[in-house]
RNA sequence: GCCCCGAUAGUGUAGCGGCCGAUCAUUCAGGCCUGUCGAGCCUGGGACUCGGGUUCAAAUCCCGGUCGGGGCGCCA
């Protein structure tokens, strides 16, 4: 239907040199502002809006634009008029257009309407609400910061790998896996890379990342839980300690903010974001100092007990007031922490482990890894796992396997924080939580 | 899983025993308007989550279900 029309143009290649002559263009049809003798006609593209200006001294075609539904997608022809009165610039003239796509009445979400919408209605209808510029943005963001994770920990010598995520057997025990058939044998959705990426650590490709969907069937109802997330997960070999592991991701953690600020200005000043790159080294705080500055604050931590909710917040206050809001907490309990965390030697009680917190919150936990296979099946019986289930994770162990560590950083925690938003769900395109599959 | 809160036109809300024949905004329909850009103005349409109960009377109070929001635990 539209063979014999040119290409379409995007609203940032049309400049000076077309005014005075005839586009293509297309776009939704955000707007019709019929001001009676005179229309205007906002058309909106993925970059931006333009101007289409119908005059009653058109032709009855042309001007049948103006009572096009809202949201339709169209094709217009016109010429190009510079105009200082538009924003733009120029406005366009039609002279015919198609309606390529009809939208339907009324829109289930309001594209531009002064009125906001519940997160529900939203997630109901995203294709709509992601037609707005700063619901968008985020996932600009998101991408943005993708980039910056492959391109510093590739120049930091690491290889990207893809795990499998249909497994037999989870990292944490059992009651978070996802069950799923397969081939009529039963399997399990990945809640982490971990006892892959740990395999790997016996192969020489032993210094890589993934980014990759990690599933929990976690019963939490929270902002910053979800069924599925984006995991950002790194494991090194021939490390001589946990301080390595910490200075890659700090690094990256660093590189990825000031990224975003060379690449993303655009969406950073539309979210209103002012975002600090962190000096590194952060602070590096062991559970113990934390639960002395928790006690400073009148909250006591039970030696040997995590961190709840309450006291992370608070240690995040308390270190964002001297101006830290990113910062490791380390050598955590070890009875607190998974099999494959290596125990300290000179202080069994506790690990060489750590999380990464930011502006209030988890963003990634890690450590040093257990390699001593021996060792690794003690921890394991005592957190009532069974060796055997694992033998296909522990064989990695009896070969020959470098001391390693590593880590898993929620990559839509991270943007959820940078981009200032209220439920981490808004970082995602299609959250699935416990009470949404669809859409 | 536990705790708290909520559910009113397409959307977002006000009302919280009789004044509700339910408010406002937006949307939708129709009309006026030749420079709008959150266009403006006029007219009109459109809703009390479901099932029970209390009461002379229920959107409003009680019980249960469903759905949603937040918190906790846990975590990325």
């Amino acid at each position: 239907m539209l063979g014999d029309w040119p290409p379409f143009r995007p609203l940032s290649e049309i400049g000076e040199a077309d005014h005075g002559k005839e586009v293509a263009v297309a776009g939704w049809l955000e707007d019709v502002r019929d001001l009676g003798g005179i229309a205007f006609l906002i058309l909106r593209q993925r970059e931006g809006t333009l101007q289409v200006t119908v005059k009653s001294d058109q032709s009855a075609e042309v001007r049948a634009l103006t009572g096009v539904s809202r949201e339709s997608v169209v094709a217009l022809r016109g010429t190009v008029q510079a105009n200082e009165k538009v924003r733009n610039g120029f406005e366009i003239i039609p002279e015919a257009y198609e309606v390529l796509s009809e939208a339907a009445k009324p829109l289930p979400l309001g594209v531009v309407d002064k009125v906001g919408a519940a997160m529900d209605t939203r997630l109901d209808n995203r294709f709509l609400d992601l037609r707005k510029e700063e619901v968008r943005a985020v996932f600009h963001l998101k991408s943005h910061v993708g980039s910056a994770l492959r391109e510093y920990m590739t120049s930091k010598g690491f290889v990207e790998t893809h795990t499998p995520k249909v497994i037999s057997a989870g990292a944490e025990g059992g009651a978070t896996l996802f069950r799923v058939d397969y081939f009529e044998k039963p399997a399990y959705l990945a809640q982490s890379p971990q006892l892959y990426k740990q395999i790997l650590m016996a192969t020489g490709l032993d210094r890589i990342y993934e980014l990759a969907p990690a599933f929990r069937a976690e019963l939490s109802d929270t902002v910053r839980h979800i069924a599925e997330f984006l995991s950002f997960d790194a494991e090194m070999a021939y490390i001589r300690s946990q301080e390595e592991v910490l200075q890659v991701l700090e690094g990256a953690v660093a590189y990825t903010l000031a990224f975003l600020q060379d690449h993303a200005s655009e969406q950073l000043a539309l979210l209103n974001l002012d975002l600090a790159v962190p000096d590194v080294p952060v602070p590096r705080v062991t559970y113990q100092r934390a639960r002395e500055v928790l006690a400073g604050e009148g909250i006591e931590v039970p030696d040997g007990e995590d961190l709840d909710t309450g006291a992370e917040k608070a240690l995040g206050e308390a270190m964002a007031r001297e101006g830290h809001d990113l910062f490791f907490v380390v050598e955590y309990p070890s009875a607190i922490k998974p099999f494959y965390i290596m125990v300290k030697d000179d202080d069994p009680e506790f690990s060489h482990s750590f999380d990464l917190e930011y502006r209030g919150d988890e963003m990634a936990s890690g450590g040093q890894r257990e390699h001593r296979v021996d060792r690794i099946e003690t921890r394991m019986r005592r957190q009532g796992l069974d060796p055997g289930d694992f033998e296909f994770y522990l064989k990695a162990f009896r070969y020959g396997m470098p001391p390693h560590g590593g880590w898993g950083f929620g990559l839509d925690r991270f943007v959820w924080k940078v981009a200032g938003l209220g439920n981490v769900r808004e970082a995602i395109l299609f959250p699935r939580d416990r009470g949404r599959l669809i859409p």
